[in-house]
DNA sequence: AACACGGTTGACCATCTAGTCAAGATTGTT
DNA sequence: AACAATCTTGACTAGATGGTCAACCGTGTT
């Protein structure tokens, strides 16, 4: 019956959000090949035949890791359209992924294994959804220039240089770490950072008279 | 007899070349675990046995490989130190990563790889090399801040903003041709990428009134 | 020509792993 | 309590893969 359905939905949502979290962590330290479905099940605290239960295959297990990855990633696009003043919609959304960075190394670290190896599984992601994002930020960026709120830059190239700085915290967070004394960035490292890399690529894209 | 060893030292050479070339493609593309033997063997024109012949085992071969590419990262070191002049410091700095990310993005890859699953094969060298290398330029960079030639910034983020942007060309080298209509970046688009980053980069570091 | 040494290779093995399955446990409904 | 749908799980299988090995090849020396 279709209610006792709806009953155990909760057991099954649950479930399903242990093994994603999982899932993302081991993905995240270990790649598609090299993580097993008995590390993420050990990770999930579940027997690994349950995972098969809610997933059919590992590969459908690591689609939907990155599908929801990918959502947050698109997320933070809001922040771009918060503000039609460039100074104030860079540092949102610069702020924004830096925090994505920190709340979500894991998810970043899988993506970028993903694109690494040629975006096998999400190629469609790609050429589809991302490639529309860019287009429309793209827009932004080229009407601030013409406003001359910006100076004349290939927008493409500045929207790169945000994804990689703010994304190198998550993905080379590791190498962050021992360059940091072996020690997590602290609270005001983190602010400090974000700071920086704002007010660089900021200064770096100001109208020179508005210094 | 010692005479015999030097004679076919060529052939040793040249398999070794091969097959970490192999391996250095192999790797970048499926991660350590997804690289097999058989990859590697097949990509360098020889049968699997003769891989252990000449390197143990696959961790070893992937060492040697990530060493080698530790060692160009390296190299590049030298362009920040060919001026005392941070406007050119940096700009024949950020030419030659960008360089690197152009001729070597498989290398590059693994190298994030590595990292990014915790460095489980060449965190010594994080700790030694890498460290005392990155204390030297951060010293660099305060002597400019000191002399006044650039703002004053925590040069730990000025390098870490330098490493991701040009790195992502290699990294992120798929999704940069997936946004580009599918087609790798043309001569021109590398030197107006490389152009950019620099422009942006300088421009934020620099004094106000050197504008 | 006989030899010695480094290099080559196909066949083989032990181990690991994604995925299956069938029996049993839970849970909400009637 | 009886039921049906869902969830749980240990045991199993087929295939892949890192690594081994013993026989073989090629080349320069004597």
């Amino acid at each position: 019956m279709l209610i006792l359905k709806a009953a155990k939905a909760h057991i099954r949502a649950e479930n399903e959000r242990l093994i994603l979290e999982a899932g993302e962590r081991i993905f995240a330290q270990h790649g598609f090949r090299g993580a097993t479905m008995q590390m993420i099940a050990d990770q999930a605290g579940l027997p690994k035949a349950n995972l098969h239960y809610y997933f059919d295959s590992k590969e459908k297990l690591y689609r939907c890791v990155v599908e929801k990855i990918f959502e947050i990633w698109l997320q933070a696009a809001s922040s771009f359209e918060n503000s039609d003043e460039p100074k104030e919609a860079l540092k949102l959304y610069i702020y924004e992924k830096m925090q994505i960075s920190r709340r979500h190394p894991y998810g970043s670290k899988v993506w970028a294994n993903e694109v690494m190896q040629g975006a096998p599984i999400i190629q469609d992601f790609l050429e589809t959804q991302l490639r529309s994002w860019t287009d429309g930020r793209i827009e932004s960026i080229q009407a601030w220039i013409a406003a001359g709120k910006i100076r004349p830059v290939e927008p493409r190239w500045v929207m790169y240089m945000i994804w990689a700085t703010t994304q190198h915290y998550a993905d080379f967070g590791h190498q962050i770490e021992t360059l940091n004394a072996d020690a997590p960035l602290s609270e005001a490292q983190w602010e400090a950072a974000s700071e920086t890399v704002f007010e660089v690529i900021w200064n770096g894209l100001a109208p020179k008279q508005s210094l």
